[in-house]
DNA sequence: TCCATAGTTCCAGTATCCTGGAACTATGGA
DNA sequence: TCCATAGTTCCAGGATACTGGAACTATGGA
């Protein structure tokens, strides 16, 4: 899962629940280096990898690229975990899954 | 998030999924290494890793050492990343939820 | 007590990742 | 055309992670 593994990592995680409070706008490259305080090269390197991830998208716009969280990306992370329980456990998932609901409330 | 670096790296994810689909029986840790064919010593370390993000339990039966996938922290896990977008962003969120309803059936 | 089994810890070699300076590319304004 | 801005790519040093051989620890049977 390339997608867990880019998320495993501080400086993306960040980077990237900083997209997620950010959309549908999106943020230029240089606003999330700086908002996280880190140089623009590294932070052109994390993104890289949350965008071969697929968890991010980018799209230029004058001088600046528009970062966005891709959320059904998200989703399909989501549900991949949650899969795991599911597969013919439905007994062991439901009840996750009835937690979860309150999440959005 | 010490339980996404866990999961990040693929032996430790088949490991991960492997106790899950063997819930709430558990699997002793030479099953596990046998099974995904790693070296005893190697799997040990996953485990530990494993076991150190609070993902499973181990416990000691006789000679064996029995680990089990700890399905709430699963949850726990799948509940941090949504609420990256359920933060002030319900409306995001909820569309997102209602897909994965159907996850069990 | 002695041995076999089940796991873990120690350790070192290899590989991979993270970081940031410097140079490079693209865009738009004067 | 020249310059400033916004990002990226190149590169190398340092740190971290993965792997598996060998030695070690626990448990239980003879």
């Amino acid at each position: 899962m390339l997608a867990l593994a880019a998320l495993a990592q501080s400086t993306r995680l960040d980077a990237f629940r900083l997209l997620v409070r950010h959309e549908p706008r999106g943020l230029p490259a240089g606003d999330v280096a700086d908002r996280l305080a880190v140089p623009a090269n590294t932070m052109s390197a994390h993104l890289g990898v949350l965008s071969r991830a697929g968890l991010i998208t980018a799209q230029r716009r004058s001088r600046s690229i528009i970062y966005r969280a891709d959320l059904d990306r998200l989703r399909e992370l989501v549900l991949f975990l949650l899969k795991d329980c599911c597969e013919g456990r439905a007994d062991l998932c439901r009840p996750l899954l009835a937690e979860l609901a309150p999440c959005c409330d």
